[in-house]
RNA sequence: GCCGGGAUGGCGGAAUUGGCAGACGCAGGGGACUUAAAAUCCCCCGGUAGCAAUAUCGUACCGGUUCGACCCCGGUUCUCGGCACCA
């Protein structure tokens, strides 16, 4: 141990012996208990951010208090390597994606590495190699074979820039989740993945995971959309079809004075064939086509609509009712038919309102600030049946059951459950992703390709346009095929898959990451599975996190893994934010953004201070799921007590040379010092293994080492004590800081590597005090503060104050009305007078 | 509009079960060391009044419960995030 903190020469050593020790290499080893701390894999974009930093830093320090503390742990990384931007970067520049994304993937390896992470890297996952996509292949064959993929014709959402389809959750505000174009409707044919088969388990486990953030629970759920209500059918005037709507009002079925058909409803044009408003009709259908996702669904536009000319019959009141087109109903969701109830619905209300349309209430709160029969919006809140004919005076949410009970008997309604969730669409009509490996044959349909057969490499000779289909249709070696069931010719298909897919398993791959026989060893999933904790960006909170759940209830109804949830615990951790100055020269504090310019690379940063300075201020300057702002002179302060703590090692290492941590804490200096240093173990253990709260964990070892200073400094020390102290530190800030805490553990003459030693165990018995200062106050203000004697009860501590002097003269001629003793705590008298 | 967070000194943030508000750090002020600077070490640092001891106000705002409220309850404002014509 040299005098001064030479980080740069220390992390490299460090990092040297760690890598050539591998001790961060695990093996299953059933006689100890397992952790899989697991951290959200990156995206090769070539650069680590201070995002990646913060995730990888908190996950480092689970990791390794995790191994500290006697658990097998599981910590490791990959890349999430195929994609769009490997693409975009082999159009403009002409080089081979492969070649950007592995020199990529190489340069942030090292930059890992350089911070010190404590990953297994003989696990490290890629999913565009062969290894890995092969198994992506095999698992997208296990999930057809089960019926769970399926390949049909839709509109679907198309991105005009990125020329490819989008699943609904890349669709944010209309727009393209990546390049922010506006998304318009395509026909295509594309592959789905069932995963509305789970919706219902989707939502119903998330009650079952209590490891979860609310947030991200509610997000899934909304997401989800799971909406009980009932079917029923409408007849149509002059046609031998019914109508069907979905409700979750049908209690106000009596209020229904029109219907409203989607422009898209498959039944309209037979309606209106023929009819005077036939071509009314279909200008609507066509004007609505040319909207976009936004204009059609904003909520401020007026409502729109045309009259169809014909009528249907409500089947209880077999009332007369037109029916019009609109776009405000959709689709895509329930029967594409609605029952218009302007009375209780105000979407329902606005398009009465334009069209002059009848309004008829039929539940009323029976509340003088309620005119059910003058509304000026709707009403949709509870009260009793009106205008319903054998319902009136019902509940309104009883009248639900039983108007659908009685639709039921007589064959015109029956309950159901609609789900906002659709299936997952996951073809993409671009190169760099896995091949989907399916095969079309003219007599055998859509079969896939024989599974000793995989991969199904992405072929090299292709043409890279950037324009509409895959560009895979341009190799000449990939689309001709033979079928694998009857062997006549056949073509391949050229999309490749959504990249979610590869993301919503790796953590399996991890588990068994060089196997060549299968995806994983069930066994050794089973060993590591679940996650025990999971870290990463909220930004994931509804489509990696929901399709990795539902990927693994796929698996483990498969029978390759014991559980059915991937991770147990999620945490999800805040933004770095960085101040900068705007246009108008507004102080702004925003997410770091490379287009704004209020970045600060971490290479810079471990450059300058070292990768355990930028880590421990990185952790210290917010908790971990908060947003945390950039200060650079905040950096400069975990880099100055990095260096107190340094020197007080180096000097307690002179001093303490040889003694044993044998020690008895004698006097009230002793006592302190041994109440504080255990203390701090206690709080640290608790911070980082049950709390996660590692900013205040760093502070209470900076109050100890504080505290060690203090105590060195004085006359009468005990060198037994002070030597348990500096190993006690370092020890415990090993986690957050590793590579300068080996250093110092070196420097106090250990040979082995602190990251196998022990953690530090809180002696219970060091933080009894013989006295405790206990805070008096009267009518509940602090009056005074005391010493009293330890394990006073509430009695004891009252009779023992009201013998001071100082409480004497607090309550002095005046009447006390009734005092409050928290032993341990303080005491409360409460006077008059 | 609906659903979730959040609001505490000049700043980031503490306060773990309803019990001393402001730990720890940053910035700032003062001092020691130094020829000087840097580094380091020590002291001060919410507002008001006061030389001071101390008093008094203070956790977005209004009200409530309690001996006692940053914490629990009711209402309001602002703010961040998610969803949004889902019948």
């Amino acid at each position: 141990m040299k005098e001064q903190y030479d980080f740069k020469a220390i992390e490299e050593k460090w990092q040297k012996k760690w890598e050539e020790a591998d001790v961060f290499h695990v093996t299953e080893d059933p006689t100890k208990e397992k952790y899989y701390c697991l951290e959200m894999f990156p995206y090769p974009s070539g650069n680590l951010h201070m995002g990646h930093v913060r995730n990888y830093s908190i996950g480092d320090v689970v990791a390794r208090f995790k191994t500290m503390n006697g658990f097998n742990v599981l910590h490791p990384i990959g890349f999430d390597s195929f994609g769009l931007p490997a693409e975009n970067a082999a159009i403009k520049h002409g080089t081979h994606p492969a070649v950007w994304t592995s020199s990529n993937i190489a340069e942030m390896e090292s930059q890992l590495k350089r911070l010190g992470f404590s990953y297994d890297w003989d696990r490290e996952a890629c999913t565009y190699k062969e290894e890995y996509y092969k198994w992506m292949q095999w698992i997208f064959i296990q999930f057809w074979k089960k019926g769970l993929a399926y390949k049909k014709e839709n509109p679907v959402n198309w991105c005009p820039s990125c020329a490819t389809v989008l699943a609904n959750e890349q669709v944010v505000d209309g727009k393209c989740e990546r390049c922010k174009s506006e998304v318009t409707k395509k026909d295509l044919s594309q592959w789905y993945l069932k995963i509305t088969d789970y919706a219902d388990r989707l939502l119903d486990d998330l009650e079952k995971m209590p490891g979860w953030p609310e947030k991200v629970k509610t997000m899934q759920k909304n997401w989800i959309g799971r909406s009980e209500g009932t079917e029923l059918d409408f007849d149509i005037e002059g046609s031998e079809k019914k109508l069907r709507v979905f409700t979750t009002r049908v209690d106000t079925v009596f209020g229904t004075t029109f219907m409203v058909m989607s422009p898209e409803h498959p039944m309209l044009h037979e309606l209106v064939h023929g009819t005077e408003q036939e071509a009314a009709v279909e200008k609507y259908c066509e004007q609505v086509k040319h909207l976009s996702d936004i204009e059609r669904t904003s909520t401020s536009k007026e409502k729109t609509g045309v009259f169809t000319g014909r009528y249907a019959v409500n089947p209880l009141t077999h009332k007369r009712m037109p029916i019009y087109i609109s776009d405000y109903v959709l689709i895509s969701y329930g029967t594409g038919a609605v029952m218009g109830v302007p009375a209780h619905d105000q979407r329902d209300f606005d398009f009465a309102t334009k069209f002059g349309l009848e309004i008829i209430p039929v539940v009323d709160p029976g509340r003088e600030d309620v005119d059910v029969n003058n509304l000026t919006a709707a009403f949709e809140a509870e009260g009793k049946m009106i205008n319903s004919g054998k319902y009136d005076g019902m509940d309104n949410k009883d009248a639900i059951v039983a108007i659908r009970d009685d639709l039921k008997k007589i064959g015109l309604g029956e309950a159901k459950t609609n789900y906002k969730l659709r299936d997952w669409l996951i073809s993409r009509q671009r190169y760099w992703g896995t091949p989907i490996p399916m095969i079309y044959c003219e007599h055998c349909g859509w079969v896939p390709e024989k599974e000793e057969n995989l991969p199904v490499l992405l072929p090299t000779d292709v043409e890279f346009t950037g324009k509409g289909e895959s560009p895979i249709a341009t190799s000449k070696t990939f689309v001709d095929t033979v079928c694998p069931v009857c062997g006549k010719p056949a073509k391949r298909e050229v999309d490749t898959m959504d990249t979610f897919l590869d993301s919503s398993w790796y953590f399996l791959r991890y588990c068994d990451a060089r196997n060549d026989k299968a995806a994983f060893d069930p066994k050794k999933a089973a060993y590591w599975m679940p996650v025990d904790q999971y870290i990463g960006g909220v930004e994931h909170a509804i489509l990696h996190l929901m399709y990795a759940r539902f990927f693994m209830m796929v698996l483990h109804d498969l029978g390759l893994t014991a559980c059915d949830e991937p991770f147990t615990n999620l945490l999800t951790q805040g933004m770095v934010l960085k101040g900068y100055n705007d246009e108008k020269g507004n102080w702004i504090v925003g997410k770091m953004s490379k287009s704004i310019g209020n970045t600060v690379s971490p290479e810079e940063i471990v450059n300058k201070y070292g990768a355990d300075t930028a880590r421990l201020f990185i952790l210290f300057a917010a908790p971990p799921e908060r947003e945390l702002e950039w200060s650079d002179t905040g950096v400069e302060g975990s880099f100055r007590f990095l260096n107190r703590v340094y020197r007080l090692i180096y000097d307690l290492a002179e001093q303490t040379k040889g003694i044993p941590t044998v020690y008895r804490a004698e006097t009230k200096d002793d006592k302190q010092l041994n109440y504080i240093l255990n203390n701090t173990i206690k709080r640290v253990t608790d911070d980082i293994g049950k709390r996660f709260n590692f900013n205040t964990g760093i502070s209470a070892i900076m109050e100890l080492v504080n505290e060690i200073y203090r105590y060195k400094e004085l006359e009468d020390v005990n060198m037994g004590l002070l030597r348990y102290a500096a190993e006690t530190t370092v020890l415990l800030l090993s986690p957050f800081v590793p590579h300068i805490c080996e250093e110092m553990w070196e420097g106090l003459g250990k040979e082995d590597s602190l990251y196998f030693h022990p953690w530090p165990v809180c002696d219970e018995s060091a933080l009894v005090k013989d006295t405790i200062e206990i805070v008096v106050q009267i009518n509940g203000k602090v009056r005074e503060k005391m010493d009293v004697p330890n394990g006073l009860d509430r009695d004891g501590l009252l009779a023992y104050c009201m013998e001071q002097d100082a409480v004497k003269a607090l309550v002095e001629g005046k009447n006390v009305i009734k005092t409050v003793a928290v032993p341990g705590k303080l005491l409360n008298i409460v006077v008059k007078g």
